[in-house]
DNA sequence: CGAATTTGACCTGCGC
DNA sequence: GCGCAGGTCAAATTCG
């Protein structure tokens, strides 16, 4: 599972954390001016939409945040996660993907949050033959001064944990929408404390509670298309239909391709309103420790 | 007073 | 089997 290769990451990039890597292999490109954003601007803006853009150009609009999409690679067999699988309604390639291949049956959203249900209820009932099963996760480093970041969904804080190798403590927050058992997990790096690694997990089941202001990237054209993996990862969309599974166009620039042979992961960085390669968005394959630094920096 | 956060305990999975 | 680390729960506390 995943857990495992998280820990394999870290151990085998030694005790440095790999976002320490990341962030230090990257710093050149986050030039952002520093902290103006933090807190001002929402995480929307700080994406501008742009994951949802077919094209992105890394570094080009000056922007107060640096957002970067984070490719857990995973690299292990069980992991072709989400993105190079066809694209697919979130109930099917989706949930499939996140189980890992555990369940082959397609899970919806109503059945994983009964599962949950369950699981929360007595912490114990969960072994017999489910495992863990895991949703489709996205993550995103963005140089920010605070940690939780607007994005348009109310989230409720349900943990904390002391990270291995790191002096700063990873949040675990969870879409306070009822059906909705979207999560995700933001720490900041190492090396870096400005940079904030917020990783998604699992769809939305219902719009956006909170509007986003429209984009100032101009991204009605891009709402529609993004609208799948925006909702799907977190993200606000306006004018989201039902499904909010994840799109197309993520899944196929996520595939495979796009990573370095050997399923390492790579990490791009985007900016705002930045028309980046499609090569940006990425493939999510678990944890943002799953990245592999390596091989991220070939990618550049 | 209800909602959100904090925080210690507990559970699970993995490596040794 | 044991220990470690990540993840989650839930009671207590804080906040609006």
């Amino acid at each position: 599972m995943e857990r495992k290769e998280v820990v394999k990451m870290e151990e085998g990039m030694g005790s440095s954390p790999f976002l320490d890597y990341i962030s230090s292999s990257y710093q050149g490109a986050f030039d952002l001016t520093e902290g103006e954003k933090s807190g001002s601007l929402g995480f929307m803006e700080l994406l501008g939409f742009q994951e949802f853009s077919p094209v992105f150009d890394v570094g080009q609009v000056a922007s107060t945040a640096t957002t970067s999409a984070l490719s857990p690679a995973g690299g292990k067999i069980e992991s072709p996660e989400v993105l190079n699988q066809p694209a697919t309604p979130n109930s099917s390639s989706i949930s499939s993907e996140s189980c890992e291949g555990v369940n082959d049956e397609p899970v919806k959203v109503e059945d994983q949050e009964e599962d949950q249900h369950k699981t929360k209820k007595q912490l114990k009932p969960k072994k017999t033959n489910q495992k863990r099963q895991r949703e489709p996760r996205f993550a995103f480093m963005t140089k920010s001064e605070v940690d939780h970041l607007e994005d348009g969904y109310r989230w409720r804080k349900y943990g904390q944990k002391a990270v291995k190798n790191s002096p700063f403590p990873r949040s675990y927050y969870r879409c306070t929408t009822a059906s909705c058992n979207v999560k995700k997990r933001v720490e900041r790096s190492f090396s870096d404390p400005s940079i904030v690694v917020t990783t998604y997990e699992g769809q939305h089941t219902h719009p956006s509670p909170i509007m986003p202001r429209p984009s100032f990237c101009g991204g009605a054209q891009l709402m529609t298309s993004a609208a799948g993996a925006a909702a799907t990862f977190g993200m606000p969309m306006q004018g989201t239909t039902p499904p909010y599974h994840l799109h197309p166009f993520l899944i196929n620039n996520l595939s495979p391709l796009n990573l370095p042979q050997n399923g390492s992961s790579f990490l791009h960085e985007r900016r705002f309103c930045t028309p980046a390669p499609a090569s940006a968005l990425l493939k999510d394959h678990g944890l943002l420790q799953d990245i592999i630094p390596s091989n991220m920096m070939k990618e550049e």
